[in-house]
DNA sequence: TGAAATGTTGGGGCG
DNA sequence: ACGCCCCAACATTTC
């Protein structure tokens, strides 16, 4: 065991070995190192997520292990945890992984003044985003604020740093602070998520670098058809893992490089370009968030505060139930309830019918997302929210309302998906599936769908509702 | 990564 | 053969 002075390793959204920089530099400094994760009640995630970290930090805790040390478990204020910490193990400096949302970043700062103060060296890192959100603006020294020009920004940029190897050992202070157990965290408590989601998922899944090269060998040459198929397997599914980093996005960026390189057939060049646009969309959430933070609650185009949104309870639940009566819309909610996911065309659809057709405030579904999707994150939550709703930045404009009809019958022709996820309506021909209030008595007899009964009847009608949100928007402009 | 309304064109039925 | 109407198919504009 070494006797030298130790350092603080705290991991936030990063727990991996594998290309992870905090991680890294720390090792460089030859010093005892004290791996730790603090679980803050103040920066809750909701119960899907929460099982998803159980099982990341589960496994992140068995990759420490292999390298023969260990992960401590905190619970409580960071601030005060570290501030404790610091003292108890006598640490000479503290390095952690930068966190780019508006608490978090108020919050570390605290905590490095506080350290600091103490003599205590304090280091952070980017191990979540391609590029650090501070270092990008426009040439008038503005952030940006269209995603075409960012992507323009970000592809001329030099290419993100190189991923680093996982450290070969580690080794661990002579004496260990006390830890807390994981199970201590109650990150599992609600059994209903963890037997959903252990259904559908391999959280925790060390090898979810294996799922990586198996979509690029197998999916990547139809993306841009298959992804936008709610029935088929055509996305990667990488989000929830994304957002733990329990893989690391410059990885997957420079593997699709290389695979670009690889594989120059044709057509191959322009999925890459597809799928490297969504890592995108991600990281200009990201960014977004950090240059704008007031938008995590506030719309981002003022005008948008004074929007008259109908709430009502009734029409909240029955969206969150999958029982609005629109089969696309159905299909999506009930998939989330059941696997903690959706699809993403799919978000975009029950999104849009939740904001436009039902004129609630995205605020409260970006609050439903928030507490039942695996990949839960704020960043991206809250910009694809944004951004449905209208209010956001380079948002589709308000008046692009999605007709839950028209993208059922697009994206899901012959109602596969519909079929899974709305069971009761498997019996339907595919003309109907889209739209069981239009079939004859006699074909909802045959199928055994007594509507109103076995499947509600539409919540709205889409056309009223679509001039009803015009109307609406109207009048905020006015 | 929207959809509906409105405009235009051209072929065919029909008196 | 001609003019008229209808309407599908496509394009453009509007919300």
């Amino acid at each position: 065991m070494n006797t030298k002075k130790s350092m603080l390793v705290w991991f936030r959204n990063n727990l991996r070995t594998e290309d992870n920089i905090t991680l890294a530099r720390a090792v460089e400094q030859d010093a005892p190192l004290i791996p730790l994760f603090i679980f803050d009640e103040k920066r809750d995630c909701g119960s899907a997520s929460r099982l998803w970290l159980y099982h990341a930090l589960k496994s992140f805790e068995r990759e420490l292990f292999r390298l023969g040390t260990r992960l401590i478990f905190l619970k409580g204020d960071s601030r005060i945890i570290l501030a404790r910490l610091a003292s108890e193990t006598g640490a000479k400096a503290l390095y952690w992984d930068r966190s780019y949302e508006p608490y978090q970043k108020e919050q570390d700062q605290l905590i490095q003044k506080d350290l600091e103060g103490w003599g205590i060296r304090c280091e952070s890192f980017n191990d979540t985003l391609l590029f650090d959100p501070a270092q990008i603006r426009t040439r008038q020294g503005t952030p940006f604020k269209v995603f075409t020009a960012f992507w323009n920004h970000c592809t001329s940029l030099p290419e993100p740093m190189l991923p680093v190897r996982a450290p070969q050992r580690l080794s661990g202070p002579a004496k260990w602070p006390q830890s807390k157990r994981l199970e201590d965290f109650g990150l599992r408590d609600k059994a209903r998520w963890s037997n959903k989601v252990e259904a559908f998922w391999e959280p925790g899944n060390v090898d979810v670098r294996k799922n990586w090269r198996k979509f690029l060998k197998e999916k990547l040459e139809n993306y841009s058809h298959d992804r936008d198929r709610p029935a088929l397997e055509g996305t990667s599914r990488l989000s929830p893992y994304l957002h733990f980093g329990e893989i690391s996005v410059r990885s997957i960026w420079h593997e699709m490089r290389q695979y670009m390189v690889q594989h120059r057939r044709a057509g191959i060049f322009r999925e890459a370009e597809t799928f490297l646009r969504q890592i995108v969309w991600r990281e200009f959430a990201h960014y977004f968030l950090f240059h704008f933070p007031e938008t995590i609650e506030h719309p981002f185009r003022k005008e948008f505060e004074k929007f008259h949104w109908k709430k009502n309870s009734a029409l909240l639940c029955a969206w969150r139930k999958g029982k609005t009566g629109y089969p696309i819309v159905d299909a999506g909610m009930r998939e989330l309830w059941a696997t903690g996911w959706m699809h993403n065309r799919v978000r975009m659809i029950v999104a849009s019918f939740l904001v436009k057709d039902l004129l609630q405030p995205w605020q409260e579904g970006a609050q439903w997302f928030l507490e039942t999707l695996v990949d839960a994150d704020v960043a991206n939550n809250v910009f694809g929210w944004q951004w449905t709703a209208g209010c956001g930045a380079d948002a589709a404009p308000y008046f692009r309302i999605f007709n839950p009809i028209l993208q059922g019958e697009k994206f899901d022709s012959r109602g596969d998906y519909v079929r899974r996820w709305v069971p009761e309506l498997s019996k339907l021909p595919d003309r109907f599936i889209h739209k069981p209030w239009q079939a004859s008595p006699e074909i909802l007899a045959k199928a055994g769908i007594r509507l109103g009964k076995d499947y509600p009847d539409p919540v709205v009608d889409h056309h009223q509702a679509r001039n009803r949100a015009l109307f609406n928007y109207a009048r905020m402009k006015k």
